[in-house]
DNA sequence: GTCTATATACCGATAGAC
DNA sequence: GTCTATCGGTATATAGAC
């Protein structure tokens, strides 16, 4: 493996635990096992590497997202398969979590992945809810676009109100009440 | 205003802004213009004044948000009314915020606060949503307890959209996707 | 109670040899 | 490309005078 994707992936990780600003060039480092001087070499500083880490997470993030969202079944059934995903919940989201740091946002090439990101996904899934209200699977009283966002903004709240409990539960709880609101929602 | 408030209060307001990891001893000092010493008097260190400012912070978050939910009106009305609250989106939840810092997180007496506003929000709102089945006005399809993790997790998840946005656009749209699906629940 | 001085470690980066 | 040395600054306190 290049040092390069040595020093991303790792810098993806330690942003996901410990955010930008937890994060140090030095615990890059250590954790790639490539030395301070190489670190410099290929990158100009811990901005740099920040920004090409959000990049790769967010391509991989949106990948995984579209392996739901594409598949079979119905449009509620896709957004359900979406939202039910395997999620090592307690880990939180690695692109929202970004959303959180004040040097992240003020900072336009580490908040640009971020917003793509989300741009794209809440657009993916309203897309699928105008697809569902147009063959008549969803009743066409709630906007997708507005509908989209609080699906994304379910899974993202989620996320918090599972680490704020440090259990699972909340996050299981908030998806179960968003599809059942969603299914009374269908097209009779 | 006695010294240890100036402390808790630019404690409060540097946590809400920073975070946990990026707020230092030396950054409250200067902003509450109390000196090093008198600060490690009155507090043993960083944690110790980071719990006082996170209880505080709880106690007001749950003052405004009862405001709202005791309010006049159905119980829809009244989610919709705590929904609706104005808010300044792109600032974010300061008791949110803080359950993404990992030191956070690991610190019961930090945590404590933080799970203990989202049991109480979320209780509160079933409890409301209970009360509006009871009395005919809300579907009784949905589970209570379901429902409000899903509002509150809107709530969270719109901040996190807003800041990742630079824009509150997406917060409004998610809050209203989710009152959107709630009325249409709503007994007929 | 508040002040200044001091301490150890880490932060984020640069310099220059190899 | 990678290494070690070095840098000015900050993080998070502790010590002891006043």
């Amino acid at each position: 493996m290049a040092t390069q994707d040595r020093l991303i992936e790792s810098t993806q990780e330690l942003l996901w635990e410990r955010g930008y600003v937890g994060t140090s060039p030095k615990a890059i480092q250590q954790r790639s096992g490539v030395g301070q001087g190489s670190m410099y070499h290929h990158f100009t500083g811990k901005p740099d590497l920040a920004a090409a880490a959000l990049r790769r997470s967010a391509a991989q993030l949106r990948a995984v997202a579209e392996a739901d969202l594409a598949g079979p079944g119905t449009a509620y059934e896709r957004i359900a398969a979406y939202l039910h995903r395997e999620r090592d919940v307690l880990r939180g989201c690695r692109i929202g979590r970004m959303a959180q740091d004040p040097d992240v946002v003020a900072d336009p090439q580490l908040r640009a992945p971020v917003e793509e990101t989300f741009d794209w996904l809440r657009g993916r899934i309203a897309g699928l809810i105008a697809e569902g209200q147009a063959a008549g699977e969803l009743g066409a009283a709630a906007d997708p676009a507005d509908t989209a966002a609080a699906v994304v903004a379910v899974v993202q709240g989620g996320y918090v109100l599972a680490r704020a409990a440090d259990s699972a539960e909340p996050f299981e709880r908030a998806v179960r009440g968003a599809l059942g609101l969603l299914a009374a929602h269908r097209a009779d």
